[in-house]
DNA sequence: CTGAAAGCGCTAACAA
DNA sequence: TTGTTAGCGCTTTCAG
């Protein structure tokens, strides 16, 4: 791996002319430049990431970090982590994908030294331990997500509360009054306090409150099971519900036949409305649900951006983008649900 | 950001020493340990990877490669994912997923320097250009998956040859003689020669004609619509096909429901086996499908041992690690599927 | 416009 | 047992 310095050598020059032809930090004349670089290509120079990070303090690389608890990768994480990666590389920096304990306790090491050069945070909770961490570590930071109190914090975030409040809007002009709400049971995980169910929940209550309309939360477990269990616990709850939102995907489908196993039928007796889901997690449900779709590219790319514009010294007043997810009407007609 | 030196005049020794007692290089007095950890401790000294990594070549970072194409993370690239992270993270390394070209232009900057001490590769093609790439690179690495030939190459894989047998002998077992596989549609994409593909395919087409079976081969787009058309697709080269192995998690669903809609009920007239899949996805199923499970787990385990053995100069024998999916049977009795 | 040289923070001989 | 010191490969003033 050639050095720096064999490329200078080989050119004629000194280092410092070919750190500057490479970097494009200060004008040098044509002829030399062209001296430099095929000197480099001769040489299969590549450079050394390490060694110019320790001189410049920086990696161009950052870090989205992801915990290492529960199998929580989705679909939709996939693609909140394509398009960050996406635009990072459009922007001149690499994304890795960091797995770190959701208690923040192994961020010191990774994030000491200036092995990247900022971090993105997601599946934030509403009191996230990681946020203290990383202000104290003085990384530069960006949420995908919101903690409780966000208001000086960056972040980019699906806008729960409008999302709710759209999907009840919906279900209301389809004359439903009596919802249930289904979330991922995460009580005494590591994840529990998870900002999206406790917002999504405690918009849902305040909103049937508000419009007088009946609203039951139930918690639902793993897979094809957990969504059946749910659609019997709701009809314990609440016999004559007719509307249920899901955010749930692998037991947006149980909950289906457990609907149908009780009786009743999708949508003819009982509208469900699957939330803050992927596309292609849609896609793979027949009959169709409608669903409430993340906004999760748009949500990567910006808190990509919102990181660099930080890290490049770009605008400076704190990001604070929300998105509500936009409803994507099934199209089919009507169809049992499974027997 | 305290510095090594500033812990060494702290704890009135020099810089060496406070280096070993960081790493554990050398034997240091229980005295001066002791003087050491306690100024570390009040610098809140975290070192400096970055400054480490130049100096000894090392970052005990490794890099889990993946394609930027496609939306491909899957709930078992998840689970490959994590175990070895998990592993990794239990001898001593970081694991970080990072998203490079499938023909591995950008893989240069990235290990160049020595940024990671060597990657995983996965979603692996028969003819892969990364590991060309990689080798010219001299970046240690290892295989999760195979190319056309690794005999020289430490991999560790699915069993896909195995695998299908085990199939088809199941299926046999359940008196099939008239087979029909589902394969995703990879075709000018930039993921076309995906290794598990052509494996399974040609094993099956092999195995099949060995036992005097019949055997279908079709290729499914995407989602529920891809599985519907698959299905039509097969009952038209072979109405009178009875069993189906699917490879393609997001269609399984869609396939039930055409092969219903085409008036074979499931498992009663067509049995459905989806294989390489994770019990994650199959947990999410109604009625549950047979599924073979792939090891992913044992595989992104042994995936990290195999590269860190090559790291740290473990074994030095060629890791060639296979590891076929094994048979979870679907336990409920027979439903039909959707209408 | 180009070069000299002082670091960046740490590791690892080699000495003592 | 601990200290000295020469790098690791590159960036970046500061001169010229």
């Amino acid at each position: 791996m050639a050095t720096m310095q064999q490329v200078a050598d080989r050119a004629g020059v000194s280092i410092a002319t070919v750190s500057f032809v490479v970097n494009g930090t200060k004008y040098v004349t044509p002829a030399t430049t062209a001296r430099v670089r095929t000197a480099m290509r001769e040489l299969k120079f590549r450079g050394n990431v390490v060694a110019r990070a320790l001189a410049s303090r920086r990696t161009r690389i950052i870090a989205l970090l992801f915990p290492t608890t529960g199998n929580r990768f989705s679909p939709t994480t996939s693609e909140f982590f394509m398009s960050a990666a996406e635009r990072a590389s459009e922007r001149g920096y690499h994304l890795v994908l960091w797995p770190v304990d959701p208690a923040g306790d192994d961020l010191d090491d990774l994030v000491s030294g200036g092995l990247v050069d900022g971090v993105i945070l997601m599946e934030v909770r509403m009191d996230d331990p990681r946020v203290a961490v990383l202000s104290a570590l003085e990384v530069p930071f960006t949420l995908i997500g919101r903690t409780r109190d966000s208001a000086d914090l960056p972040f980019v975030d699906i806008d729960f509360e409008t999302t709710i409040e759209h999907s009840v809007d919906h279900l209301e002009s389809l004359g439903h009054r009596r919802l249930a709400l289904v979330l991922e049971d995460l009580g005494g995980t590591p994840m529990a306090g998870y900002a999206p169910h406790i917002r999504t929940e405690s918009t849902f209550r305040s909103t049937v409150a508000e419009r007088g309309l009946a609203g039951t939360v139930v918690y639902a477990g793993t897979g094809s099971e957990g969504g059946q269990t749910a659609a019997a616990d709701i009809l314990v709850a609440d016999p004559d519900v007719t509307a249920v939102l899901v955010m749930k995907d692998d037991a947006a489908g149980g909950l289906l036949v457990g609907l149908y196993a009780a009786g009743r039928s999708v949508p003819d007796d009982v509208s469900v409305l699957s939330i803050a889901s992927s596309a292609r997690n849609a896609d793979q449900h027949h009959p169709r649900l409608d669903t409430m779709i993340a906004p999760s590219v748009e949500l990567g790319t910006r808190a990509a951006d919102a990181l660099i514009d930080q890290l490049d010294g770009g605008p400076d007043e704190l990001p604070h983008f929300l998105l509500p997810c936009t409803l994507r009407r099934a199209e089919s007609t009507a169809v049992a649900p499974l027997r």
